[in-house]
DNA sequence: CTATTAATAT
DNA sequence: TATATTAATA
């Protein structure tokens, strides 16, 4: 049980899923070959289901942005909504609703990370958006996430002084799982706990946006003919884990019809995750469409 | 406009 | 339940 408090932040990045682990939200469970018959979006561009109802705020950066690297930075642009692909999803594509996002514990951690290195007074839901580069990923996704994991937080700060070990069967003790077994699953840097402000810097790491990625384009290579499933090695082996990040997205192509993805949720096993996660139970009403970002899987 | 928070809705 | 949405406020 000793662990420097200046511990967590020397593994962060190791404990950052790697890119290849991650799944991008247009296309969680979807077999390639459905998205493509559905015709969900060519992953050539990195753009995802940002089919925002009606603000969609832009042109407005005041804090870092990532930058835009070697693309023409389109800056944005205004995805014409060609419906008329019937095939059931005939909406105006305005006013469309999201699926309920899930927060897996993997997607809770970069949570944590982002707002870790961003700092407490910098770590509000825009910049921790932006920090996560997870795609799909809303503002409001994010504020409503931290909504509850201040409370938490706060909640906590009152019990232990030492709390975030819960992660895997450790000492859980001072909450019920039932309020908040999600994060607890994930390890609290000692400084959300106490106000101790850290006037000085407060950032620590120079944060490297997802490591790894060296090539950026064959995404949509990747996609189709995955070239192998490495570092996993599960035996039944058919499963590909494209990449996910929002990044680049700028990198317009065709306007084709945004299409957002309904999954079913229905996953059958972890492929070399840790925990299969069983939803249905949760699902009182029974079909709901769930969003989930990446798949399951604790550390 | 964004952030925060409480209340409410699904 | 967990997450989304709304309204009031800073």
């Amino acid at each position: 049980m000793r662990e420097d408090d200046s511990n967590w932040f020397s593994r962060w990045e190791e404990q950052l899923p790697p890119p290849e682990e991650l799944m991008p939200l247009s296309q969680t469970l979807i077999t390639p070959d459905l998205a493509i018959a559905f015709d969900i979006r060519n992953p050539h561009t990195t753009n995802t289901i940002n089919a925002n109802p009606q603000h969609q705020q832009h042109h407005q950066q005041q804090q870092q942005q990532p930058p835009p690297s070697s693309l023409p930075s389109s800056t944005d642009f205004a995805d014409s909504g060609e419906l008329g692909s019937g095939t059931a999803g005939e909406e105006p594509a305005r006013t469309l609703k999201r699926p309920r996002l899930v927060w897996t514990p993997q997607l809770h951690k970069r949570f944590v990370d982002a707002v870790a290195h961003l700092g407490i007074k910098n770590a509000v839901p825009k910049t921790i958006m932006q920090l996560m580069s997870v795609d799909g990923l809303t503002r409001e996704n994010v504020a409503s996430h931290l909504q509850k994991y201040r409370l938490y937080l706060k909640r906590m700060q009152g019990i232990s002084s030492a709390g975030g070990g819960g992660s895997g069967g450790g000492s859980v003790g001072v909450n019920d799982p039932a309020t908040d077994h999600l994060f607890a699953s994930s390890p609290v840097p000692p400084h959300f706990l106490h106000p101790v402000a850290r006037p000085n810097s407060d950032h620590y790491m120079p944060f490297v946006p997802v490591p790894a990625i060296h090539h950026q384009q064959q995404l949509a290579a990747a996609q189709y003919h995955r070239p192998v499933g490495h570092f996993g090695s599960p035996p039944n082996g058919h499963f590909d884990n494209p990449f996910l990040s929002r990044q680049q997205q700028h990198q317009q192509q065709h306007q084709h019809q945004q299409q957002l993805h309904r999954i079913g949720a229905q996953m059958h096993h972890n492929p070399v995750g840790g925990y299969v996660e069983d939803m249905e139970s949760a699902n009182a009403s029974g079909g709901r469409k769930v969003l989930t970002l990446f798949p399951t899987g604790d550390d």
